[in-house]
RNA sequence: CGGGGAGUGGCGCAGCGGCAGCGCACCUGGUUUGGGACCAGGGGGUCGGGGGUUCAAAUCCCCCCUCCCCGACCA
């Protein structure tokens, strides 16, 4: 390719509205254009980037019998009816109505899949059997932001297993895993397979793909000590002791006008002649199930809870329609009595009293006692971990990662397959079975952003050589002026493309540093400089534009050194 | 959805009642060619949209739209 005929126009500066590093640079570079919030155009090189990224995917996939098939990415109404996700997906779901007929923009494709396949996978002799397609998806994003790192239309790798039970599923789970890890493996950036939450995808076991990132959204919990890795959503922290020097004394009710937060209380308190602090609170919150029955979690005072999958937090709705909460002033006592259920964090002390809500405005409770004044019906991890924490599988301190999430895999289990009619196979006694499920997404738009955004420079972007638009770029100092300078160039651009490189020309007849500038900037991995000041030796450099280090290569020698380089 | 900020040529910005400008990019000609070079000439904008005030509005007022940032559960 010649970069004169290249489609792409290099800029100085960045838009304003590029707040992302590799918003900036793939802007910049030529990469990307926004055509909306949230909605971005890729140009030639941003497209050859992204086909680079598709094909090790499809690669890794094929590697493991995946096959590829294509899903609509408008779906009737009915199938997302189904599995009643019209409703738990709503947030996000765009919808569409055409001509009287309601349709969904896929922000996924489990409905779609089974739709789809269920006619292929009858029989038990069927199974087990893995698709997978790379598709453009939709979400209603609340805020797109960050470039291609978080958009409302994006594209998607995604993978669905089906197995005729639970230990195929997991075998199964297994080789995808695997797949997953030789394909971040093959993109070069630095990953952690983490436990995950499952969220609005549903199942059991599951893991997120994170990329370590300074403008990540997520931060996942990590040992050093014993590789524990764990989404914020899912870690929990290991049993701490705690050292008992008084028997806990009577509960006693005080008065706490206009308390109706931990800070207020504690300081309402300790201004009153009481002792009181956060640890020694109970941060108490109400969440209902999907039966619309209430539950009250108990965290200490210091801590953020962290609602258990279920659950959800109550609304103002919810609160007005049980005459038993008083905003600000709810704590366990006797919530047992009016049906509520108790759950309490694990780290609740047995032997210490704590401070809570006395369930009547106004007032709290000093020396309240798990067992004594309340029963808790669950004990339960309810807390969200912070950097310190000790580690649950061994000795070590819980650090938090700042990252990226690149790829989810999930065991769906039956999660699916019991909400959908079609999605069952005939076992070998004749009898009906749901499938064992699991599905494998990666983000395919986000590939290049994250890649973006931990391998550049101040001169621009860093392409490793897998996902590079091209592998080489030739930059000819002064092609079509000085007759040396072009046929050099000419002579190496020609014998690449024999020698099977993907090699782009810098033929422009245009000032050098805009030259050397473009070539950084776009970050082709290998830079070919033809200038006059080697070329008159017969030499040309070859710089790797990770290193920066440049090899002075003769002319004739540069497809050779290229082979090797790349070997 | 709540709070803050911003919309002027493809990009970055100035102008803030009196003829719409600058840098980059683009076009023509010339000089250049190892780090976004220079000279001369040129094209391109309903100043986000609508309404109002005024002799006169990019500029002041009102409404709407779009974009960016922060937040969105702990009672």
């Amino acid at each position: 390719m010649l970069m004169s005929k290249l489609v792409v126009k290099t800029l100085r500066e960045a838009p304003s509205d590029a707040e992302a590093i590799s918003h900036q640079l793939l802007v910049r570079g030529g990469y990307i254009r926004r055509l909306a919030s949230g909605i971005y155009s890729f140009l030639p090189l941003g497209l050859r980037v992204l086909r680079k990224v598709e094909a090790i995917v499809r690669e890794e996939f094929d590697a493991v019998g995946a096959q590829e098939l294509f899903l609509p990415a408008l779906h009737p109404v009915e199938i997302w009816q189904e599995t009643n996700r019209i409703n738990t997906m709503d947030d996000v779901l765009m919808k569409v109505e055409v001509r009287g007929s309601d349709f969904v923009l896929g922000p996924t494709h489990e409905e779609a899949v089974i739709a789809t396949v269920a006619p292929d996978l009858a029989s038990y002799r069927d199974l087990p059997a893995t698709v997978y397609q790379i598709q453009t998806k939709f979400r209603a994003e609340a805020r797109p932001r960050f470039g291609l790192l978080r958009t409302r239309e994006f594209i998607m790798a995604d993978a669905y297993s089906f197995d005729a039970d639970k230990e195929g599923m997991r075998t199964t789970y297994k080789t995808l895993f695997d797949a997953y890890c030789a394909i971040f493996d093959r993109i070069g950036v630095e990953y952690f397979p983490v436990e995950a939450d499952a969220g609005s995808i549903g199942g059991d076991v599951n893991h997120e793909f994170m990329v370590p990132a300074a403008i990540g959204e997520d931060h996942f919990a990590y040992c050093k000590s014993c590789g524990y890795a764990a989404n914020i959503e899912a870690a929990v922290r290991g049993e701490r002791g705690y050292e008992v020097t008084e028997a806990v004394k009577e509960m006693t009710k005080v008065e706490t006008p206009n308390s109706s937060t931990i800070k207020a209380v504690v300081d309402y308190l300790n201004s009153h002649g009481y002792v009181a602090s956060a640890e020694t609170s109970l941060k108490a919150m109400i969440c209902l199930d999907n039966s619309g029955a209430y539950h009250l979690l108990l965290v200490p005072g210091d801590r953020k809870v962290r609602i258990p999958s279920g659950l959800r937090a109550a609304e103002t709705t919810d609160f007005d329609a049980n005459p038993n909460l008083h905003l600000g002033y709810i704590g366990p006592v006797g919530m047992g009595d009016v049906g509520i259920t108790i759950w309490v964090d694990r780290s609740v002390g047995e032997e210490i009293g704590y401070c809570t809500g006395a369930n009547e405005a106004g007032y709290h409770l000093l020396n309240v006692l798990l067992g004594r004044d309340y029963i808790a019906d669950h004990i339960a991890d309810l807390v969200e971990v912070v950097a310190g924490d000790p580690c649950p599988r061994c000795e070590g301190e819980i650090e938090l990662v700042r990252s990226v999430e690149a790829g989810h895999t999930f065991q769906l289990g039956l999660t699916y397959s019991n909400k959908i009619k079609s999605a069952r196979f005939s076992g070998e006694d004749g009898s009906e079975a749901p499938y064992y499920m699991g599905c494998y997404g990666i983000g395919i738009s986000r590939i290049p952003a994250l890649v973006a955004e931990v391998s550049h420079d101040g001169n621009g972007l860093i392409w490793p050589v897998e996902l590079s638009p091209f592998e080489v770029v030739v930059v000819a100092l002064g092609y079509g002026s000085n007759d040396l300078v072009t046929d050099a160039a000419d002579r190496i651009y020609y014998n690449l493309i024999d020698e099977e490189f993907d090699v782009l020309l810098d033929d422009r007849n245009i000032a050098a540093g805009v030259k050397l500038k473009d070539a950084d900037l776009i970050g082709i991995s290998y830079q070919v400089v033809v200038g006059a000041r080697g070329v008159a030796d017969g030499n040309v450099e070859v710089k790797d534009r990770s290193s920066g280090e440049a090899t002075v290569v003769a002319i004739d020698q540069v497809g050779e050194y290229l082979i090797n380089l790349l070997a």
